[in-house]
DNA sequence: TAAAAAATCAAACAATTGTTTGATTTTAAT
DNA sequence: ATTAAAATCAAACAATTGTTTGATTTTTTA
């Protein structure tokens, strides 16, 4: 499905409303009031509420796939290298579509659309799968222990970035970062991301002290 | 607020329903029909469905406090043994009331009930500053490290149990462990969670290899 | 510029929402 | 046994829900 400019402009309105209030506790008239478009244009472009939904999800992650992908291809970098930038890859992709990922984690939950969550199960699926992959070949190079739980490792990636994005506000009052800017302390919540859970897997996956 | 049998059925019921569908997506009719009592028995009883929900909350939280509290105090136990303890303290409790912590992420992700999200900062607050002083004393004992970020600490276990919570039949279908009864695989998913997040706190606690 | 297609709109649609009413039944107290 | 309180109920309430209609305007095409 190829989106023009409005309906663009509909879906990133939805996405932010869903996020703020949830898929059942937006009504298509809040959508539309604060796109600023008729409430039937949803229906008109969409066909539904619903479907509007879908075409979300169809634009977020349509895009991911690729990069992954390559990644791990690329013969340059060794297995801990490729590790540490898929984390970093995820933390970036989390907060960079924070509305999104709040989104998902609803959809997950309550298993209520179909069609996005045997969606979103495949492309979980698939990133298991690269991962054992990476994981199988820092083995036979000798770099990574031999029992290696990829799931729960993945759970503790995916459930540590999206723990702290949603109670960002949170920490940053725990650690007095008020003065901050948004975007510096947008940074550093990255920063501290990424080596958080870096200096984790690496327990779990070498050998190394 | 004390509940009779009747409340705390129509609640029980009202704990599912939220966590299969969410709040919003949750009619006070399909609550009544599923419970067996009339609609009119939720207003009766609570007063508005907002407020049947904060009951739920209220019910869930109160019996929490106190074991931590008591846990950190015992002076037989070393800084390293309290952790893990809270850790177990931790999955149990989610792995036993799975439905209202399913709950509880969609309330804390949409900034929806006030009432409720303050209780729940509340909470969280007093579990950061408890475990704070867990950690100050094990730094004074010289078995844990210097620089430790509580917070981030916390969310990977609180986000590695509820993305495992969430998940649990997709690991099981990815572990191919289908014929196992669904208490020996509770059982076992509890105690790869347990050995799992124990090992990643103990990398960033200890000095250890 | 004329015709066709796409976009926009206010209004209406039936269905569902949370809540209240007022009568009736059940339970408890005297 | 009588009275008072609590519980239960079907029905109705107004408000909101997602969606459709049919007319009107704007844009594109020829």
């Amino acid at each position: 499905m190829e989106l023009n400019e409005k309906q663009i402009q509909i879906i990133e309105t939805a996405e932010r409303l869903f996020a703020e209030r949830g898929f059942d506790g937006t009504s298509v008239r809040d959508i539309a009031d604060d796109a600023g478009v008729n409430v039937a244009m949803i229906s008109y472009y969409f066909g539904s509420k619903e479907k509007m939904m879908e075409a979300l999800f169809e634009l977020r992650v349509g895009s991911v796939k690729i990069r992954v992908e390559s990644l791990i291809k690329d013969e340059s970098l060794s297995p801990l290298e490729k590790v540490n930038m898929l984390i970093d890859e995820h933390i970036d992709r989390v907060m960079q579509k924070q509305c999104f990922h709040k989104i998902m984690m609803g959809v997950v939950a309550t298993n209520k659309n179909p069609a996005i969550l045997k969606a979103a199960n495949s492309v979980k699926i698939r990133n298991a799968e690269v991962v054992t992959e990476l994981i199988k070949d820092g083995q036979k190079k000798g770099v990574f222990k031999k029992k290696i739980d990829v799931i729960l490792m993945m759970n503790t990636m995916v459930g540590t970035v999206s723990q702290t994005m949603m109670s960002q506000t949170y920490y940053r009052e725990f650690n007095k970062q008020q003065d901050m800017s948004d975007e510096e302390f947008e940074l550093l919540l990255k920063r501290r991301l990424s080596i958080h859970i870096k200096t984790l897997f690496k327990a779990i996956l070498t050998n190394e002290a």
